[in-house]
RNA sequence: GCGGGCGUGGCGGAAUUGGCAGACGCGCUAGACUUAGGAUCUAGUGAUUUUAUCGUGGGGGUUCAAGUCCCUUCGCCCGCACCA
């Protein structure tokens, strides 16, 4: 029988549609699993290679929970809010929903062609307003209890796509989507203050299974640091406060330095003899884009302030004070004091300043040629009370002696800075806030929610970087909630980061009407027991989850700290050439065109076997064909099959090795080398020229989750009805996966020389004696002297001999 | 510069705790069949000077035994990047 896989794909997926297969069940007593794939953003270009990756090894799982008797929750929806659906509904004078609604349309069929066993009746959408009610009333929630707030401040301004940016979409300078030019830019923002969870958020990281790679990663952008703040008094009177790491050095410390930005440099101008210079030198640091300024780091810059001097809190001695923009002003307290001795930065600006640099920590070479920075060797010299104590012991007592005299407090600062939450731009949740002169900014009552965008037909941002929503004047028009005066809406909308900080949460209970989700629903489901997605997201949308998820936390909403057990990420798939895939490199492989050619089961085992799961790995079509080879081989096996329900006692063993690897494998997400353990089955059965029913059985059960059409389709002809994806999973016996006889390999010297077959039960003696029974060995030890032997239990035995 | 990862045939990649390097697939070679195909089947396929020797980026070490552990060095990828 041909293997017409068009034919079984579509049988199959009305078939479970019709069905509700894979319908998870909310008030089930059955144990949960809860597996998550990042929803798409429905591009224009549809579905790429990528993202059948991580939803086809995440389905596979989701197929085994569900045959192992789980109560599975797959689900799926759509982030589509965002710049590109905007972008295009400029350039072409089409209403976002419209492109959107398309985009999800086609995102639809070819996901559904491709056999997922997601709930499709729990399918959310960002830009439906029945879902981002929620989002608005979550931003609610979190402006009633402080964390939302608004803040004239410069903020990331992408020139190109005239939008404030996250300091996480700001990439080497430029804008993450489009590459065009960021620079900085003074507005009024609204603001969250994940800064406030940051410690949380690291150590929470204690309570998850994510990849070690992964909580690296957020460790070192939440940036958390250990120091001091130390306050140095100036020859004006006033005080200027620093933070270091390395209170240590104090003693070293011969100048100080304040950012361009800093509010002291105002407050000193009557002093300042040179404030002209200075007031030069701020300007050109403000023109400068948050790129050339990072560029600029070989060439360090700055002015010295004129009439004044810091004084060293603990040498008593006068110190000049430099204004630099590598000092920044929003990270400690803008200012620092420099110990050029042993900090590579300090070092450099000391050296075209012609600073003194005064050696503190003596350990390393000479401190006139290069900056000592280690912190667990070396020890304090010149530094008072100091002197003689490693530098791991006299941080603390600096810090000691600083609380004592009322110089310094310990203190701890992060690189994490607040969310950046507006965005000027139309295709994005409103902000549910209305600014009242009377009343300030004042939350819409949650009755009045959602507060839907309205209606417009021109999209293009306002003249100085206001939101479209400027221009919709009768909508921004309203009454104040508190007082009934006239008020204004906010015109600013949320990042697209908004709608996927909770989507999670919607789907235990997408259709829930009076609540984000009940509670039933949200204790049974959440946690997510296993996210799997890109690296990419992990200093973005995971992180911004993570924080909603604990805010949520805490008003009582959600039963758990973290929202994710486990987290995994997959590799990109790049194109034939090894380069990422893109449309201007030509190297681009459409699923629609693979589907067409060899179908969705071979595309999916495609997908899961061309290399290892966490890699990126060039496409092949070559390979593609190879699995097409396999799923047919698979499909052809019923030529040879026989009536026998069990497994023959030849290939016992095997079937329980194949079960046992097939699923460990699957669970570590080591899909390649599950597939390749079926293959060598199949070559197995097909050089014996047969295989049972029962086998035949066994073997398709196992591939079901990787190529649910096919099998499905032969379960309908050959298994014990129902449906195949419902069925139990195969158990396996241990005891059937040992081997009696075994090979173990014969070495003389490390060096192979034989191989016996011998009872597995044997120890290392007996083993011993079998080896020197054979011919080959006897013959290359003969007349040398035996001096050890070592037999390992089932692998192999080594004789080392002597002359 | 800091943090993370990687380096294995012609290619993608295998190799729990150190224990047969190259599973599986692609490609290639030869043959079979043929309605001549991007089909299928069979056999072979790390290298070489082939009773054997050498081989996991390079060099050194530990060990009876190293892709795996240690030191050193080179190269590539990703993330962060003047964070005091």
């Amino acid at each position: 029988m041909k293997y017409e896989f068009k034919e079984i794909e579509q049988k199959w997926q009305k078939r479970w549609e019709e069905e509700g297969a894979f319908c998870a069940e909310n008030g089930s007593d059955k144990e949960k699993f809860f597996g998550l794939i990042e929803f798409p953003y429905p591009s224009g270009q549809g579905l790429h290679v990528g993202h059948p990756r991580s939803y086809t090894a995440m389905d596979i799982i989701a197929r085994k929970r569900r045959m192992q008797g789980y109560n599975v929750l797959y689900p799926i929806g759509w982030d589509a809010f965002g710049l590109p659906a905007e972008n295009f509904a400029i350039k072409n004078n089409v209403h976002p929903a419209v492109i959107t609604a398309k985009n999800i349309a086609n995102f639809k069929r070819q996901l559904k062609m491709l056999g997922f066993s997601f709930d499709w009746s729990r399918e959310v959408n960002t830009t439906d307003p029945e879902y981002y009610k929620w989002t608005q009333w979550i931003f609610l929630q979190l402006f009633k209890k402080g964390l939302a707030y608004k803040k004239e401040m410069p903020i990331n301004w992408c020139t190109s796509c005239n939008v404030g940016l996250a300091n996480e979409e700001v990439v080497n300078g430029v804008c993450e989507r489009c590459g065009g030019e960021v620079i900085q830019k003074n507005q009024s923002q609204w603001m969250l203050k994940i800064t406030e969870y940051a410690q949380r958020l690291i150590d929470d990281l204690d309570e998850v299974e994510f990849l070690e790679k992964i909580k690296t990663q957020q460790k070192n952008w939440i940036g958390r640091s250990e120091g001091a703040e130390v306050t140095f008094k100036l020859t004006t009177g006033d005080e200027m406060v620093v933070y270091t790491t390395r209170c240590d050095t104090l003693f070293g410390a011969t100048y100080t330095v304040i950012s361009p930005e800093h509010p002291l440099i105002a407050k000193l101008q009557d002093s300042l003899t040179n404030y002209d210079e200075i007031k030069a030198y701020q300007l050109e640091a403000s023109k400068k884009s948050e790129f050339e300024r990072t560029e600029m780091v070989k060439e360090k810059t700055g002015v010295k302030l004129e009439g004044v001097n810091a004084i060293n809190p603990v040498t008593g001695e006068e110190i000049p004070v430099f204004v630099s923009d590598y000092v920044l002003v929003t990270y400690g307290t803008g200012a620092i004091m420099a110990v050029p001795a042993h900090d590579t930065r300090d070092w450099e600006f000391a050296k075209k300043f012609n600073l003194p640099i005064v050696e503190v920590v003596s350990g390393g070479e000479d401190v006139q040629k290069e900056a000592y920075t280690d912190v667990y060797k070396g020890t304090m010299v010149n530094s008072g009370f100091l002197t003689g104590k490693s530098v791991q012991e006299a941080i603390p007592a600096m810090i000691a002696y600083l609380e004592e005299k009322g110089l310094g407090t310990k203190k701890v600062n992060y690189k994490l800075r607040d969310w950046v939450f507006s965005r000027q731009r139309y295709w994005g949740e409103p902000i549910p806030i209305v600014y009242c002169e009377k009343c300030g900014y004042v939350p819409l009552p949650e009755d009045q929610l959602p507060l839907v965008l309205p209606d417009m037909e021109e999209f293009k941002p306002g003249e100085n970087g206001e939101s479209p929503l400027a221009n919709a004047t009768e909508w921004i028009q309203t009454t104040c909630p508190c007082c009934g005066g006239p008020a204004k809406r906010e015109t600013d909308t949320m990042p697209q980061w908004a709608g996927s900080s909770w989507y999670f949460l919607r789907y235990t209970d997408a259709h829930n009407s009076d609540e984000l989700s009940s509670k039933e629903a949200l204790n049974y489901w959440i946690p997510v027991d296993w996210y799997n997605g890109g690296m990419e997201h992990t200093t973005l949308h995971l992180l911004y989850s993570r924080f909603w998820h604990k805010f949520l936390y805490d008003i009582g909403l959600v039963p758990t700290k973290e929202p994710y057990q486990k987290r995994t990420s997959h590799g990109m798939i790049l194109g034939e050439n090894g380069e990422k895939m893109s449309k201007s490199r030509g190297n681009v492989v459409n699923p629609d065109d693979v589907v067409n050619e060899v179908g969705a089961d071979a595309f999916r085992t495609y997908e899961m076997f061309l290399g290892a799961f966490d890699q990126s790995t060039p496409w092949s079509q070559q390979g593609l064909r190879g699995c097409y080879r396999f799923i047919e081989k698979v499909w052809n096996l019923q030529s040879i099959m026989t009536e026998e329900d069990g497994y023959s006692a030849d290939m016992e063993k095997l079937m329980h090795k194949t079960i046992q690897k097939v699923g460990e494998d699957f669970e570590r997400m080591k899909f390649n080398t599950a597939i390749a353990t079926m293959m060598s089955f199949i070559n197995e059965v097909t050089k014996k020229g047969s295989i049972t029913k029962g086998e035949y059985m066994t073997l398709i059960t196992l591939l079901n989750p990787v190529a649910p059409h096919m099998t499905e389709e032969l379960w309908e002809m050959y298994g014990d009805g129902g449906l195949l994806s419902l069925h139990a999973w195969p158990e396996f016996d241990e005891s059937k996966t040992v081997d009696d006889q075994i090979e173990v390999v014969l070495q003389i010297n490390g060096k192979i020389r034989d191989k016996i077959m011998i009872s597995a039960e044997l120890n290392p003696q007996e083993m011993q004696e079998a080896a020197l029974a054979s011919e080959k060995v006897k013959e290359l030890i003969a007349g040398k002297e035996i001096v050890k032997c070592i037999a390992v239990p089932k692998k192999l035995i080594n004789i080392v001999v002597k002359g």
